[in-house]
DNA sequence: CCGCCGTCAAGAGCAGTGCTCTCGTTGTGG
DNA sequence: CCACAACGAGAGCACTGCTCTTGACGGCGG
């Protein structure tokens, strides 16, 4: 145990040593970082990174699954208390401000998908939990009728989105399933937009604007106040 | 005339053919496309290329203003008649259509940034063809009064929609733009997570998702069916 | 009609990249 | 205590963007 541990922890210290001085990298030269400059940041061969990951696009996995995990983390501890409206606006809010505080990690997994490279399917598990995060509280605001039903969907449309409700809000409906992902990729779109410059020269109010987006996007999709 | 022409028009060519080239790598290689590739795909030597383009991210701004042409034109052609919400809807279902039929060009503007890369100021005028094509639906409806007025919004922000309000669209009352520029970055954000993947194995039937979304929204942005 | 000059393409070259392989060294488990 | 696994360093390959030089072709002024 003491050897081994002592290897094990060398390895797992350097690893996330790589991993921060990668993320560095991720502010000035995106996806494409250099695995070279990483190298050359430690102080050591390049090659020897490759002790570590195999690929640069493993070191990429690993920095997105750390993304989604620390996204996920900050919407998880925003959505506790209150009502339905308060809590999905507080998980709005924590999105919005984890991305301004990550931008170039909000790219990474948010932005346009890396030419090359296939998502492992590690990074599902991590990558839904915001998603996760906000279907609580839709369950919750279903289950206390905070909630305004709206008309079915049918179709195919409708099956999938009746599966979609079994997975991450039981008991909702289908169609309150169905707006609120549209809420979700509306956040997406305007967090995106934010950082993405689609703002500039236009709106300096960003929070405001984000916060009329957000609770207007709530009035469609149907939560109320408080029971 | 003579003479220069002939110049003129195999340079237009050529660099005609040098972009619909690049445009081939953009799918494979994203937005780091290799210019020695596309030199190679043209049959000439890579310095060559050079005497197009001064560089790498000229041809690339080069594609983007073609991008945002080619999107505005399609938003505007889909912007016809009938009443506001048709033209909406129409425009949205253009926006998403274009984006289908070119997806890697959609990352390239919508996406995220380049690392590296500084869009200079050509660009915008193309950027903003969209925008102004929901504009003038916008003004359209406000103007015959297809449209519901909702509450004003006060502070730094109230002052800037106005601004933008006076630019896009003259005489709409600035929290109808607001809520119409969140319409559109809702579009945006609906169009790229069906392109980046957001939706895989969990929704299939896409275009009434995103029709969904879109009438959706448009009920909160308040353009009413006809006068 | 000829010479000249601007435009063009090609090639070599530089610094940098991802990745592989080999070679010593070091530390650890049996 | 020693063989073996893990590790770091370096060289090397094919590739990249970009620059510089060289040579050739074509249209215009005299």
């Amino acid at each position: 145990m003491t050897a081994a541990s002592i290897r094990a922890r060398l390895r797992a210290e350097m690893t996330d040593e790589i991993k921060a001085a990668a993320r560095r990298h991720l502010a000035t030269d995106g996806a494409n970082l250099s695995l070279r400059a990483v190298a050359r940041d430690l102080g050591m061969a390049s090659s020897a990174v490759y002790r570590y990951f195999a690929s640069r696009d493993e070191l990429l996995t690993a920095l997105i699954i750390d993304a989604y995990d620390s996204l996920g983390a900050a919407a998880e501890n925003a959505s506790g208390t209150g009502s339905a409206v308060d809590r999905w606006l507080a998980v709005c809010h924590a999105v919005r401000e984890w991305a301004l505080a990550n931008p170039h990690e909000w790219a990474l997994v948010y932005g346009s998908p890396v030419p090359g490279y296939q998502a492992p399917t590690d990074t599902v598990g991590p990558a839904i939990r915001v998603i996760l995060a906000l279907g609580r509280i839709v369950q919750d605001a279903s289950a206390s009728g905070e909630v305004v039903p709206g008309e079915p969907i049918g179709g195919r449309l409708g099956e999938e989105l009746a599966v979609v409700a079994e997975q991450a809000a039981p008991g909702a409906p289908p169609q309150l399933v169905a707006r609120s992902m549209a809420g979700w990729i509306h956040l997406c779109g305007a967090v995106s937009a934010e950082l993405f410059g689609q703002l500039n020269n236009t709106i300096d109010a960003r929070r405001d604007f984000f916060d009329f987006q957000m609770r207007g996007a709530l009035t469609w999709i149907g939560l109320r106040a408080s029971s």
